[in-house]
DNA sequence: TTTAGCACTCACTAAGTTAGAATGCTAACA
DNA sequence: TGTTAGCATTCTAACTTAGTGAGTGCTAAA
């Protein structure tokens, strides 16, 4: 997406960078004296209201009113947030926060990314977000099939990162209990370490290539497999109620924005892996309002960093802080870029 | 708790029904004029605020301010709805609906409750609600150990009514393959039939019955399943945004509480249960703003009825509507409890 | 190029006004 | 004795008015 930044020079950049940093402090549009104020540039408010207007022609500031100070748009905090800032150094102490929250319960990926997500929420004082690791990079470690009732079968998948995925499913036939056992095994050997994403391709080869009774086994197999739809975009958000807190999130309108973002994220988590994808592999990415072109989440911001297995470059997943585009990203792109190599880190222990 | 009303007379209790009913179709503090309107009675609006001034004494209604029109207070609509309210028939097409709907996916319990939910916000128009079968009255179907490394085993229990119940845990020392098979032989055995909530009681009990190698089997075993945290008042919250609509929750404060709600429904749970209990077997029961005397319901109001298996008096679990105390309650009424019904018949396909 | 000065804009607040809905009370009526 | 018409009263909501202050844009001088 690269965005078509109008040049700017050394002192618009600077009178920008104050802008948002204050605007970002103070939750209110900015004025040309506050500006000359903070910046020890020994400048009169009047030439700072000269740039500033440029500033508003060439699109990184708004006013509210005719005659109030500026606010940052969204151009103007994308110039921020990719020239401008500079990204502060977590300290020990908070680093060490992070990690001593991660390497407590460790069960499964599900139990780590949820704890991620309420500690980004803590850390930040904003909304937490969790990618679990996708279908992709998830291999089927175990299979079972549990008879229930004549016509009843569960199956249980664990796979790679400890999580368990059950379904249920009712025959309109009996399935004759004898079946369940070599079948059973069957399926371990046709699908270890395949990916729950191709599930339904590997077993139509396997399919293809069997004549024997087995290929009955195998049918009710595929019939019980093919319906397992893949747990799909499984986000975990934690932590919303600290965006209430936000000035900006007083107005009804706006909290039901944030509902409707929890009630279905999935076109967030994808406008997230689309930007990742975009962007450098491995680099954290920033959405910033409209940037997403989803409903609901014009007054938000997201950063987000994916996380790899140790040793591994191909993300599998991200985490990430929701809140206002008026957010601290200065801190918060540390603490998600930290957290997110925290977390791939602990999720090395599943691999294999 | 069988609230203690004051003595009402036939004409009181009309004109507290018009107020009642006039209030929650327009969401309007109701005047003498308007009751003296709707009321056929040939009554003059003055003699109307008499008898609604006695009505305000006593407790059932009370103003805004000074000079606005009346509202119902809790006890106005507690005495409305025990008292004066004509539960209003379903029609066949409403039934039709919800029997369609509920005939729809059954494969587990879960399912057929997510989309009771879902139905009951839709029909009403409100939020709505469902608990899971309680772990008391659901039985252990069969249960499986899966070794997945070393030391990690996953537990997969499937409940009596199609639950899946999956838990991962880490030992310390290494858990030796061979112990699985007749481990898992044992524990389906041992556990067959029993409540989830009694799994540590019964293996406490076995445990003493054994001495042989087999007791250092259970022992492991018994750390895996006490480890269980009961899945626990698991309630489903559908269409919660159907609140927001409301006049009444276009404030931040009273959104907010919706959230309080959502992120923690386990006291509504709690006061449900214990308010199931204390009315009649099997009856629907209705809680009313602090009724349930919990934060974040002042606003609302519950209608939920329990739904009991076939042939059975036991109620096992209840289904309901959440709204604004302002809540149509003769038709929600009706939509509750012939859910609740048809949840029951749904549910009695997985029993044994 | 910078800045002082100044007129101007606009939101916000407080105070004042008005209209309307509903009330309580009194006195008359059936 | 219960009912009602009439009326003064109360209170909100909506609208006006005026004043304040923060901030701007423009101009002319440094």
């Amino acid at each position: 997406m690269a965005t078509n930044f109008p040049k700017l020079n050394e002192r618009e950049e600077e009178i920008l960078e104050a802008v948002v940093h204050l605007y970002i402090t103070t939750a209110e549009p900015v004025g040309s004296r506050t500006v000359a104020k903070r910046l020890n540039l020994h400048l009169s408010p009047a030439t700072i209201r000269n740039v500033m207007a440029d500033l508003e022609e060439m699109g990184y500031l708004t006013q509210v009113h005719t005659s109030s100070g500026r606010v940052p748009t969204d151009l103007g905090y994308k110039y921020y947030v990719s020239k401008l800032m500079k990204v502060q150094e977590l300290t020990i102490a908070e680093r060490q926060k992070i990690e001593q929250e991660l390497t407590k319960k460790l069960d499964s990926a599900e139990q780590i990314l949820k704890h991620t997500s309420q500690l980004l929420a803590l850390a930040s004082h904003q909304a937490g977000l969790a990618e679990l690791p996708n279908e992709k990079n998830a291999v089927i470690r175990r299979i079972d099939l549990i008879p229930l009732g004549e016509k009843q079968v569960a199956v249980v998948i664990v796979d790679s990162f400890a999580g368990v995925h059950s379904s249920l499913f009712t025959f309109e036939e009996t399935v004759p209990s004898q079946i369940i056992e070599p079948l059973n095994k069957f399926l371990n050997e046709a699908l270890f370490d395949v990916s729950l994403d191709r599930i339904s391709v590997v077993l139509k080869e396997n399919l293809r290539k069997l004549f024997d009774e087995r290929r009955k086994f195998l049918e009710i197999a595929f019939r019980i497999l093919s319906k397992i739809e893949p747990s799909s975009s499984h986000m975990i958000l934690e932590g919303a109620n600290n965006l209430f807190d936000q000035p900006e999130f007083q107005e009804p309108g706006k909290i039901k924005s944030i509902f409707g973002i929890i009630e279905d994220p999935t076109p967030l988590v994808k406008a997230l892996r689309e930007s990742l994808a975009r962007g450098e592999k491995q680099r954290q990415t920033v959405l910033i309002g409209s940037d997403a072109n989803i409903k609901n989440t014009e007054e938000f911001s997201v950063v987000a960093s994916p996380y790899m297995l140790e040793n591994q470059d191909t993300p599998i997943g991200f985490v990430g802080v929701l809140g206002p585009k008026r957010m601290p990203y200065e801190k918060i792109s540390a603490i998600v870029d930290y957290t997110a190599s925290m977390v791939g880190k602990m999720l090395s222990r599943f691999w294999r």
